[in-house]
DNA sequence: ACCTGAACACCGTTCAAGT
DNA sequence: ACCTGAACACCGTTCAAGT
């Protein structure tokens, strides 16, 4: 019967919201979850809100992103965001909210060699695009587990549509007249 | 005391959505506000996530987004979005909830010369892009009238971090040495 | 310090019954 | 056909009171 603590609230969230999605993390259930009443957690953690950026921040830590290479960084961070259900909007909410608790992903601005402003905006465009394109998959997925529509019939032009969009993003668009797309790393 | 339609149900959430914001925007407040009793909408809206796919598409089809200039298309979509309080993240959710609701955003990669899923992809990666962007601005302004962040001090850069990111994805990254962005149009 | 019990002020949705 | 009344099954959050 030892004392409950904050991490232990943390990690019991990330579990429900990997098994049952935002919809299915309530402070109700949660609590239910740690064998006590949903008063006690606020005691914890000052919100839902709090607790969501708090949970965004472990499994950011959890990815070990890369700083240094922003195909792989993009890669790393669908990765990471795909095996839990709605990762992806909980993060854009989380980085929208509470930025500075999502440092790896303001690191990735010195992946780009360019001056002040620009490496800025240049990270941003990536985690936007990566944030969009996996919200979109998982979004997918669940309208499919709801059987509102078919899940997508085949995974690899999903792969190649996402490194299709980094590819722009740091390279630019092939051009027009051209067959191909450009292809990664 | 004419008929409640779903047109007028549809225009009345869209206010409602401008005016208070996503959270703001309940199926009781909705029929308060029509004079009706809450269970009245549903005779003629299935669900609010329905609602609000009728919502996203009103608000797109008055944009009249542009079709054959992908930077100028993302200029207007930002534009129509803007005046919406989370107009941006009712867009995101449509556009995986139900994107045939949303055929102005699809008709937009016809604006892209390329072969068929190229095409596809790159209206897509900026589509994620002007709807992250958007959504992290709406996002810090919904902070700033709570009171939890200062609002952003100066509008300029954020025009120019909007365009350098469309350039991003238009005419790819400037060179790494170089001292300044692309610049649009 | 840490938690319970109980409430407050809400939600979306359904559905018999009325007109 | 269209809507009311009333309920069902929930929410996040607060806070006095207990230990």
């Amino acid at each position: 019967m030892v004392a409950l603590s904050r991490d232990e609230i943390v990690e019991a969230a990330r579990g429900l919201l990997a098994e049952r999605g935002l919809a299915g993390l309530t402070m109700r259930r949660l609590a239910e979850r740690l064998g006590v009443q949903p008063g006690a957690l606020y005691y914890h953690v000052a919100s839902k809100q709090d607790l969501l950026a708090a949970v965004a921040a472990e499994i950011l830590e959890r990815a070990q992103i890369a700083t240094h290479d922003p195909a792989r960084a993009a890669e790393e961070l669908r990765a990471a965001l795909l095996p839990i259900r709605d990762g992806a909007e909980v993060m854009s909410f989380v980085n929208a909210f509470r930025p500075d608790a999502l440092r790896p992903l303001r690191m990735l601005e010195r992946a780009f060699p360019l001056p002040a402003p620009q490496a800025r905006w240049a990270a941003d465009t990536l985690v936007h695009y990566v944030l969009g394109f996996v919200a979109e998959e998982q979004n997918q997925a669940e309208l499919a587990r709801a059987r509102i529509r078919q899940p997508a019939p085949d995974p690899q032009p999903v792969e190649e549509a996402f490194r299709f969009g980094v590819d722009v993003i740091l390279r630019g668009l092939p051009p027009g007249g051209s067959a191909s797309a450009p292809t990664s790393s």
